[in-house]
DNA sequence: CTGTTAGCGCGTTCAG
DNA sequence: CTGAACGCGCTAACAG
């Protein structure tokens, strides 16, 4: 491995000349500076970022803490946010916890060790928190990426619930409908903001909301979805003639139970889902509220570099507004009348 | 920050005690290190891990480099290594080259810089030797986690394509499908061993390979299969009553391209796709070749620790068998007679 | 069994 | 404008 002191030797000065060209510290004659800058060149030094680590204290590593990897949102943003960081110079170090409690505290000691500059997490209730205290305590900066506000006073960017789910309401309307139910998991947070919105949307437009068109699940993937729709289809027939699913793969869920009772899709009932993951990927391609991540994740990367710049760097939250994707999963009730 | 002196000087002891406890380098009494150890706890005190890797030369870091995060497959595989790694107590640096080489080449002096322990990628042709020659002449270890041997010498894992060929082509048989076809990308060094095992496969079973029914897209993705298979569908009717696409995407593109023309899946077309993507999330569910995902990212990781150990490691390669999941995507001709 | 000390590679005073 | 020297936190000889 060539040193700086390599470099100074070959070029004929002291180290500290070669650090300063370097980091551009000081000043330094020109002559000089060519002169390092070319035995640099030459020799192909790098700075070894670890020594320069110890000697700054920064380290140039942001750690990333996502609940999975296997959901396509989430592989959406760890891509947005690893091209941001590595522009700027910064190595992404990725965790998935699962989001489990147990997994979530064993990873607290990277945290903790200090080796990383700062923090990003898309992450629940339970686990933030922890992972929270444990930033708040060490001073280590962070952002929260794409989750409701549980920590009011810390920095984080979200999506604007409000937007998306107007616009899916609207849409619905739009086509004819006016009998909407809604699919969602029993206890999220996120998701009870969009069914707050959602009733919202629906007073707004002289709609009546139907507690019995609220579906709930026990868990966020397909088949949670899918038994707690087919519980539903057992009792009765139903009324509504659009469903809207807190994500895609809840969406997916219905689809398979509709399709199991014989229910055709769009044309006697109608989808949208949310998040845009696996949607396209689906039959019918679903319409479905697309959630800004290139904005998000850019936006966190942008905030989080501040805050380590700036200790007393202000907390920020942005919110970036969804966008209603339109494909073939809902039906137009005026042109088919 | 608590350091090691803090520590020392809180027990009354060197700070060389304190690092032998930690490190268990050389032997304590065991009253000295139950001091240090409450002290330790009681301070919080947590080893630097920067400071640790300047002066022992490693890092704890491992680079994985993946083409794409978007594809689940890929994701799959991130999942795994990270779990594999940090059970034994590495980071994961994940950098996402999208299977370009201007990128590839600028993330090069991450490797340069040496500060990552090792390397694992899954990486194509010209991204993959770029990345190879870094390793050899930084003297990296690496391992290629899933890509067909172009490096004949170095630590590999990948699958072993023939067993997945063989199961899809014998489950074909055995339901009564003796015309089959195969959609491939054009210029795809994994995808032409499919072929040939294809090839090889269907002349064992005694069956006639038609050069008519293999059909090559010009990209990666569903859309280039859409493409390739309209354009096939175009000029002809499919003699055909089965294809396997090389990957789930290219299948989901054939999908799109048999309904374009009312063709019914699986009833006049059966479909086997290959990874297990999305698979499962398609219409009718796709029945599909799965990757040994995990057992290849555990070994991959497994491989790159032991050469880390041990440099003179010699290169190991090793290939896990295939396994034909079946859905609902192919239709059984013997029992629709 | 334990303490002292010399670096790992770098950035930064403090003198010149 | 430049160089010598110190120290970041830790480990590993080398002494005791």
């Amino acid at each position: 491995m060539v040193t700086i002191k390599d470099v100074a030797e070959e070029a004929g000065v002291s180290i500290a000349t070669v650090s300063s060209v370097i980091n551009d510290s000081r000043p330094v004659a020109q002559a000089t500076r060519e002169k390092v800058l070319k035995v640099i060149n030459e020799m192909g030094y790098k700075t070894n970022p670890v020594a320069r680590a110890l000697k700054v204290g920064n380290t140039k590593r942001i750690l990333y803490i996502v609940p999975s990897i296997k959901n396509l949102v989430f592989a959406q943003f760890i891509n947005q946010v690893q091209h941001s960081l590595i522009k700027k110079g910064y190595d992404l170090i990725l965790l998935n916890n699962e989001a489990r409690v147990d997994l979530t505290k064993s990873y607290l000691s990277i945290i903790h060790s200090s080796n990383i500059d700062g923090l990003i997490m898309t992450q629940t209730r339970s686990c933030g928190k922890l992972i929270v205290e444990s930033c708040q305590q060490k001073k280590i900066p962070f952002v929260i990426l794409f989750e409701p506000d549980i920590f009011k006073e810390e920095s984080m960017v979200t999506s604007d619930e409000k937007t998306g789910m107007d616009q899916a309401v609207e849409y619905l309307i739009s086509q004819g409908h006016h009998k909407i139910a809604l699919l969602k998991v029993a206890d999220s947070r996120n998701q009870n903001k969009r069914f707050h919105f959602f009733k919202e949307k629906l007073a707004e437009s002289g709609l009546e909301f139907n507690n019995d068109w609220l579906i709930t699940t026990a868990g966020h993937d397909e088949k949670a979805a899918y038994t707690a729709v087919t519980n539903y289809l057992q009792d009765k027939k139903p009324e509504f003639t659009a469903l809207i699913g807190c994500n895609d793969f809840l969406t997916l869920g219905a689809i398979r139970a509709f399709r199991k009772y014989k229910l055709k899709i769009p044309a006697e009932i109608s989808l949208i889902g949310y998040d845009d993951s696996i949607a396209e990927y689906l039959y019918p391609a679903l319409t479905t509220v697309g959630l800004p991540k290139k904005k998000l994740a850019k936006k966190s990367v942008e905030i989080l570099l501040n805050k380590i710049k700036q200790p007393d760097y202000q907390a920020e939250q942005n919110k970036f507004s969804q966008q209603l994707i339109i494909r073939d999963s809902v039906a137009n009730l005026k042109k088919a009348k």
